[in-house]
Parts: C-alpha cells; structure tokens; sequence
DNA sequence: AAAAACGGAATGAAAGTTCATTCTGCAAGC
DNA sequence: GCTTGCAGAATGAACTTTCATTCCGTTTTT
C-alpha cells in the first residue's frame, strides 16, 4: 500500500496548484488521495497545516534544485546561468509544484514559519545578486530585490506561456531567454 | 444616490483582487458596496457571470489605455515605449485592477467569452512584435510570444515591488527599466 | 485479541441564492 | 398643491447547498 501522508499531499498539491486554497473541498482531496476524507485529518491537525505543511515542504525541494551551485566558488555569471536554468527546468517538469507555491506567495493562511521561510530563500539569491552589484557587474541603480524581482518575472511569465501553449521551452529557448535576462540585469 | 451596479463591481473588483474569487462571500461584496446582498442577483445572474463581466470590463478598460498608440503609424520602438510606459502606468494607478487581472489568468470559472477576449488582446501585442522581428528590428531566434512574455514578466514584477516598496516606480525610473527591457529584446 | 489505522456517513457552520416584503419616485386624480 | 396609486428597485431573513471537521463502526496490523 502507498504512503497515504505522501499521496494526500500530492492530490492536494494537484487541486490547489489548479483551483486555489479556499476553492478546493478537502473531501475532494480525499477523493483523488483515494483516502475516506477523515484519514486525512490523522496526518493533518486541519486544511491550514495541511496547505502550510505543502508549501514549507515544495519551497524546500524547490530550493534544493535552483539553488544547488549558490555556493559554489565559480563566476557569479556561470552561477547566475545555472540557477535559472534549474529554475525553469524545475518549473517545466514539476508544474503542479510551481504553480502551487507561486498561487500561494503571501497568502493570508501561511504562518509565519511558511513565510519566513519564503523569505529566507530569497534573501540568499539577493544576497548574491548584491555582491554582483558591489562588484560593478550588476546594475546597481536599483535595490538587489529589485533584480531578484525582475528574472523572477521573467521566469514566471516564460513558464506560464509554455504552459498554456503560448510558447515552447527548449532547451535552446531557454538559453536565449535567460541571454536577453541576463544583458538586462548586467553593467 | 450612485450607481448600484457600479459599486458592486467596484467593490467585487477590490475584494477578489484582496482575498480571490473562492475566498470572498457575495454577502461581504454587498456590504462593502453599501447594498443589500439580494441586489447583486438583481444586476448579475450569479457570482460567476459576475467575476466574468467585471473581468471583460477591466481587460478592456487595460487594453485601451496600453493599447491605444499600437494602430499608430509611427515607429515601432514608439509603439514599445508608450505601450511600455501606458501599461505601467495603469498598473500603478490602478492597482486593485491589475492586480484582479492578474491573478485571474485563466481561472476555471472564466469563460469562453473571457478567455477569448484576453487572448485576443495578448495576439495584438504578439503580431505588432512579429512585425518587429520579419523587419530585423527584434531577436528573432525566439517566438514572438517569447518576446510577449518577457516584456509582461518585467512588467508585472516591477509593479510588485512597487507595491512592496523594493523600487519607487518614478517616471525616470519606468524609463530606465524600459531601456533595460529593449536592449534585452532589440537585435 | 488489543491497538492502531481507516472510511465515510453525520454534523454544524458558513456560503450562495431566493423571494416575500418594504421602500422610492413619479404620474394621475382631486 | 396635495394625496393616492403604482411600478420597479432594493432588501435581508430564510432556504438550500456546500464544506470542514468529527465520530464511530470496520478493517488492518502487531
């Protein structure tokens, strides 16, 4: 028998990444966990640590992938080419995932734990992106958020294309995209 | 005494862009617009034809602002800067709208008539790019959809962290942005 | 056989919608 | 001018449905 904790946590991952937190009924997460809708309250103290659980757990795994070369000692561009490709790749292979935590930034049921951790992540790429600026290779007219901000954007809005059908990622589209990211953030 | 059904969809506007469609009780949508909850049913057949005009009312009203110089015969690096500029511009004046649109991006409960009308309005801004790319003006490694989705990404995530207070969006500063995202897409 | 896990009907609260009634403004009659 | 009658707008309590959570009989595990 399946892990019942692991198959509530993808069917919930599934039906809020598409239909939104408060719009999806925990019996229907039930329903495509194949579980009676009471197990999932041995795992889960209610439907808010259940989605805060999800969050913290896809933010990590997330993370783990885009950020595996953060801290590695190479040129911050090979750095900086590396991660959003990880992104984009982790984007298009785990969409339910990146739709989930995207949907959910600053959600008004995520606990400070969830938010804090949020948080944490993206001051470690603006961290990053800070050093690029003390170091003249990085626009510095504009605050490091700001440039953490704006490839973010264009992360989201390139995945969101190939998603709908708007736009196919290859490989090699993905290259030029993250060219043209790249000649917009530099000095 | 104003107009009712305009404070309805002014209300609903601010309270979906807040908290989401599932997320807001009509009864909350009457109260904030200072009307009894049965009146709403009196100028829309239910929540959903109600989501779904207001969406068709403000991509409109978006579209004519950020689109109102892109039958001009003028130059297409003009055409890209007031659109750029225009659509900012909306954006910050009109944060409850562009937030409402944005996060209402083929939603389930949107339309036929909705869906259609937001594709018809991104294959405007596609084919004005198109044109761009056959004259050798734009990259043209890259579909113009590519093209479409940068720019927006750049867009919406400036607006954000306008909002959050990472970057005051002055008009110098929408200037400069827009000369970062050309260079990115220009040959 | 005892204990733990499980399922899904039951429950009460909250949400969407309806509808009998109350307002409101205007035109006809006095 | 003032009253009366009327039509349509507005209302919000009541109704219906939906949802999160609980409860308890059943199944599985040890």
């Amino acid at each position: 028998m399946v892990d019942k904790r692991e198959a509530i946590m993808t069917a919930a991952m599934e039906l809020f990444a598409e239909r939104g937190f408060y719009g999806t009924p925990v019996p229907l997460i039930a329903e495509k966990a194949q579980v009676g809708s009471g197990t999932i309250y041995r795992y889960f103290k209610d439907k808010e640590a259940l989605v805060n659980e999800l969050y913290r757990h896809l933010k990590q795994e997330m993370f783990s992938c885009v950020g595996e070369d953060l801290g590695e000692e190479v040129p911050l561009r090979s750095i900086c080419k590396s991660s959003f490709t990880n992104w984009v790749n982790y984007a298009i292979t785990n969409q339910h995932a990146y739709k989930f935590l995207e949907s959910h930034h600053h959600q008004p049921y995520l606990d400070a734990e969830s938010q804090a951790l949020s948080e944490g992540f993206r001051n470690q790429f603006a961290a990053i992106l800070a050093t690029g600026q003390e170091q003249q290779i990085l626009k510095d007219d504009v605050p490091p958020e700001a440039l953490v901000a704006f490839v973010s954007g264009i992360v989201h809005e390139a995945v969101k294309a190939h998603w709908v059908g708007y736009l196919e990622l290859t490989p090699e589209i993905i290259d030029k995209i993250e060219e043209m990211a790249w000649q917009a953030i530099r000095n």
